[in-house]
DNA sequence: ATAGGGTTAG
């Protein structure tokens, strides 16, 4: 056997002067060359490789060793295990590691960490429980590696189901000793605590595991607390430990603590830590505050992707849709890898400005990625169609889905209800139920919003009462919205009315107003003044109420009356949201003001409208002027009724689209009751679809009816 | 060797 050459030798005797892949290469080739090395050498080698990541080379390497000496030495174990778990082969370094112990090789505290990685990685609880009494078995349990990756275990588990009060044996075989400091029957809540405390010596890492492990897991405040201890020991919060806090402040809407530590990160020199700073844009824009959010992004030196995802989420987040698009492109310009993150973020922004067509270029951009199973872009595509008024669309989705969470299901309700699609959002919420999820406050605003829309007065008390009831859930004003509303409609009116006062909190002048709309409906001219004076109480300067109860008088005959309000509001000074229709036609917008002539094509709408009046009133259509507030003459208000903004968005989309073509039209508040029957009447004349979606629904035209049978 | 950021329904 001959002898290697002295600088090999040295250089396998300190590896670590070996700083790069060509230069293992080299050595390993070196080695080769000299017949008859040893297989210590060649573990030597594989080690370098493995701390150098070259995970092809570690394997092949391993693998050839392990056909020359079956019994490689653990330093080769350790080595290709290590190199799996860090590259993400977590399978693979399991594997490995249970040859290992087959092989009759004793694991220790160097090969711990990477193992317990892996079965994080993996979420195989009994794997994990195992590793851990093999830990305490081997007596590894007080090594600081070992101790830090069990503590982030743990940590990991607490979101898995199942988990939450199991009892957790491996601490009861740990030395006797401590068995009374662990106590029995401890739960694996607690298992990160515990793990911590018995640490007979703590490092930065360890405390930043237990405060992230809190922190992740809902226990804000025992994560502070660490966070205060930690500094006790004269460990300073480092950048790890802050962008694990940040996150509670966001939870917590407590924008002047989150200030606090951003200050604290620019005085410690932590400003250029992209994981700083995508909590800093999270927790500011959680708080309201998205100009903070878009000056954090903006100062970033670096930013990665997820500091582009978390400014888009910041935008949309806080309604501002074409600002997040406006990211969206510009992450795209600047070459970022678009995420799951990404479309999940952007995808509500779609559906909030019912850009189907944007939405729909996603949705193929998401399944050509692979992406369509991840629940929370499958999630907001359902929203997405439903809220473009595409139910059949998003029920498709949905079907499609492998999981369903109460988020999904509660997306394609509500998407049903806001289509007038009452009975199928009902049967859903039973199959969701079925199905042994819980709906939650949100799930009963779809479901009682759905009844409400469709006047299921009976159906919509059942699961009013049965929220509080069978749930734990207690009504929130979205809830007593939609039943003051139903009950409004079909003329209970003293219920809503005891319903609205029984409220556990001061209802506020919007719910009055619901009860006040249906007193003008019904004609109750007594209890109607009743409600205005406790709107006027909450909600002195509310105008449109004022307007609905001059209405309310002038029907009544009241005229007196009705002109005192009327100079009421005129003193409050009259204003009122302008009403606004919007139509896409070749990826672009138009936008329409009730009234407004400055359109370009201004003039051929107008023919294009008195053309259809013609028509419609063959039919037998007549203008209804109930609803027009204003103070003027007859002719004046059929007029003003040509010019409300639904009707010019109308005639503009059959102008400038081909025959036959569906009209999709967003409103930004409710249309008005000869709107509605005119649209029906315009859907026949001119044979085609015709969606409008207002502030609060949808009304699908089609062949003279519409999809909400007349009830809205 | 072990630790940190961003997402869906109102």
């Amino acid at each position: 056997m001959s002898s290697l050459p002295r600088r090999l030798n040295a250089l396998l005797r300190s590896p670590t002067a070996v700083r790069n892949g060509s230069g293992a290469k080299q050595l390993h080739g070196q080695l080769v060359k000299h017949k008859g090395v040893l297989s210590v050498h060649t573990a030597t080698i594989l080690s370098l490789y493995a701390s150098l990541n070259l995970l092809n080379d570690s394997v092949l390497l391993f693998e050839v060793l392990r056909r020359s000496y079956p019994s490689a030495t653990a330093l080769a174990w350790k080595s290709v295990i290590r190199c799996c778990a860090s590259a993400g082969l977590s399978e693979v370094a399991i594997g490995y590691f249970s040859q290992m112990l087959a092989s009759g090789k004793r694991p220790d505290q160097k090969v711990f960490p990477s193992v317990l990685k892996s079965c994080t990685l993996l979420r195989d609880e009994k794997l994990c429980e195992a590793i851990h009494g093999c830990v305490v078995k081997v007596g590894s349990e007080e090594d600081l590696y070992t101790g830090n990756a069990l503590m982030n275990m743990y940590a990991k588990f607490h979101g898995m189901a199942g988990f939450e009060n199991e009892e957790i044996e491996v601490f009861d075989e740990m030395h006797e000793s401590n068995r009374t400091y662990v106590g029995r029957g401890c739960s694996r809540k607690d298992s990160v605590r515990k793990v911590f405390d018995l640490m007979p010596t703590r490092d930065v890492v360890s405390w930043n595991t237990v405060i992230a492990g809190n922190a992740q897991n809902g226990l804000y405040e025992e994560a502070m607390m660490m966070v205060r201890k930690m500094a006790e020991t004269n460990l300073p919060p480092d950048s790890y430990t802050l962008s694990s806090i940040l996150p509670i402040f966001a939870e917590y809407v407590d924008v002047n603590k989150g200030k606090e530590i951003h200050c604290y990160t620019i005085r410690h020199g932590f400003e250029s830590d992209v994981f700083i700073a995508s909590s800093l844009i999270d927790m500011y824009a959680k708080c309201s505050r998205v100009e903070d959010s878009i000056h954090v992004f903006r100062l970033m030196p670096h930013r990665d992707s997820i500091s582009w995802n978390s400014t888009i989420a910041a935008c949309v987040q806080n309604a501002m849709f074409d600002e997040g698009l406006k990211y969206f492109r510009f992450m795209i310009k600047h070459r970022m890898k678009l995420m799951p993150v990404t479309f999940s973020s952007i995808i509500p922004a779609c559906a909030h400005l019912t850009a189907l067509q944007l939405g729909k270029q996603l949705h193929g951009y998401i399944t050509r990625a692979g992406f369509i199973n991840n629940i929370f872009i499958a999630s907001s595509l359902v929203d997405m169609y439903a809220k473009c008024g595409k139910v059949e669309m998003a029920r498709h989705l949905l079907n499609g889905m492998g999981q369903h969470d109460m988020v999904s299901w509660t997306a394609m309700i509500m998407g049903y209800a806001l289509n007038g699609h009452a009975l199928e959002a009902i049967s859903l919420f039973k199959k969701m139920e079925m199905d042994g999820v819980r709906p939650n406050y949100v799930s009963f605003i779809a479901v009682l919003t759905a009844c409400s829309h469709a006047g299921l007065v009976t159906e919509a008390q059942e699961y009013f009462d049965g929220m509080s009831k069978d749930y734990g859930i207690s009504p929130g004003l979205e809830h007593y919205a939609a039943m003051a509303d139903l009950l409004g409609r079909a003329g209970k009116l003293q219920e809503a009315y005891e319903l609205i006062s029984r409220m556990e909190f001061e209802p506020p002048g919007s719910l009055w107003s619901t009860l006040l709309a249906a007193c003008r409906v019904h004609r109750n001219v007594e209890l109607a003044e009743n409600v205005i004076d406790r709107i006027t109480r909450v909600d002195p300067d509310n105008i449109g109420t004022l307007v609905i109860m001059s209405n309310i008088y002038s029907a009544a005959k009241r005229y007196e009356d009705a002109a005192r309000v009327r100079i009421m509001i005129k003193q409050k000074g009259f204003r009122k949201t302008p009403a606004c229709s919007w139509i896409e036609v070749k990826n672009k917008v138009h936008a329409f003001i009730a009234g407004d002539e400055s359109h370009p094509f201004y003039g051929k709408i107008k023919e294009v409208l008195q053309a259809l009046l013609d028509q419609m009133e063959r039919e037998g259509y007549a203008p209804d002027l109930s609803e027009v507030l204003h103070d003027m003459g007859d002719d004046e208000k059929r007029q003003s009724l040509q010019n409300h903004s639904e009707r010019l968005a109308i005639a503009f989309g059959i102008i400038s689209t081909p025959p036959g073509t569906a009209i999709r039209i967003i409103k930004n508040i409710r249309m008005c009751l000869d709107c509605h029957k005119a649209i029906k009447i315009m859907s026949k004349i001119v044979g085609r679809e015709i969606t409008v979606r207002d502030n609060s629904r949808f009304h699908h035209f089609k062949d003279g009816e519409c999809s909400c049978g007349d009830y809205w």
